[in-house]
DNA sequence: CGGCAGGTGCGGA
DNA sequence: TCCGCACCTGCC
């Protein structure tokens, strides 16, 4: 993906097909729209046009009245109410499917940024797809078979270590349909939803939270905190260093069905904030 | 060099 | 249920 003020860019991997999308800022905070732009090598028909832009829908968490909701309650708030003024609109989502999602997640785990970004650029170049629309040139992912027929071999030459196991289970596992994202889509406990994903092969209790919010929108999902994102929030809420349970009790009580939202409000309002000004404790906390 | 990394699976207590 | 350890690779 790509971006700059007021436009993003992403690939679309749909139904064995390529495309291009383009995300642009209309109207004002008061009355927001968006508007999305589909390329396409061949044009679209209707159908599978409006089935695109239903799935974006889902992906950004565009229809349901959450986000909506929790700006209203909160754009007052002590805490809240700067990060929601800054990042107005701001919603977690992920742009890409379950499956992408998840070949994203092994590549971040246990490593530093680095070596993530160069695992994920050896996949997409023997892998994946190069489009070129509207000015951008951005990596298309794969279908799943493509690795399922790959050997492990092969893809631990892309020096992917013993990540090459955890992709090759979870591509057979998406075949086997064992995972089954609309499945999953459906399951409206977070509790029973963390539950399955965590069941995924690779995906331990750090990432089925980070996707019951990111990709499934859960907005109270913060029954797992991980320590070092702990720290952050605990010194933007209180200044100084906090238990986990403290921070998700406190969240808990002021935000309620919002917790997560808020939670993550925060945190990236704070990484925005160190991007355009240096925060000095921040650095500290971060690594790279 | 050896330790370690915004994690997870596995085996054993 | 809760620990401790191994895991590919490349950086520090």
């Amino acid at each position: 993906m790509s971006w700059k003020p007021g436009v993003y860019w992403q690939t679309m991997r749909w139904r064995h097909e390529n495309f291009g999308i383009r995300f642009q800022k209309l109207g004002s905070n008061s009355r927001p729209r968006v508007r999305a732009t589909v390329f396409a090598k061949k044009e679209p028909s209707n159908s599978a046009l409006e089935e695109i832009v239903e799935e974006l829908q889902w992906r950004f968490d565009l229809n349901s009245t959450g986000i909506p909701r929790f700006v209203r309650r909160f754009s007052g708030d002590k805490y809240l109410g700067p990060a929601i003024r800054r990042r107005f609109g701001m919603r977690l989502k992920s742009g890409y499917s379950l499956y992408e999602y998840l070949v994203i997640t092994v590549m971040l785990q246990n490593t530093m940024v680095r070596r993530s970004v160069s695992m994920l650029q050896a996949l997409f170049e023997r892998f994946g797809q190069r489009l070129v629309f509207d000015g951008q040139e951005l990596w298309a992912f794969w279908d799943r078979e493509r690795i399922h027929q790959a050997s492990e071999e092969e893809l631990r030459s892309l020096k992917l270590g013993y990540r090459a196991k955890t992709l090759k289970r979870q591509a057979d596992q998406f075949l086997e349909g064992v995972i089954d994202e609309a499945e999953l889509r459906r399951i409206r406990d977070r509790s029973l939803l963390a539950e399955s994903l965590d069941g995924i092969y690779g995906a331990g209790p750090q990432s089925a939270w980070y996707m019951a919010s990111e990709m499934f929108h859960f907005y109270d999902a913060l029954d797992y905190v991980s320590p070092w994102e702990g720290k952050i929030v605990g010194r933007v809420l209180f200044g100084r260093n906090a238990s986990v349970r403290k921070i998700q009790d406190f969240l808990t009580k002021r935000y309620g069905e919002f917790r997560l939202l808020a939670f993550s409000y925060l945190l990236i309002d704070v990484f925005w904030q160190h991007r355009e000004t240096p925060l000095r404790w921040l650095s500290q906390l971060v690594r790279r």
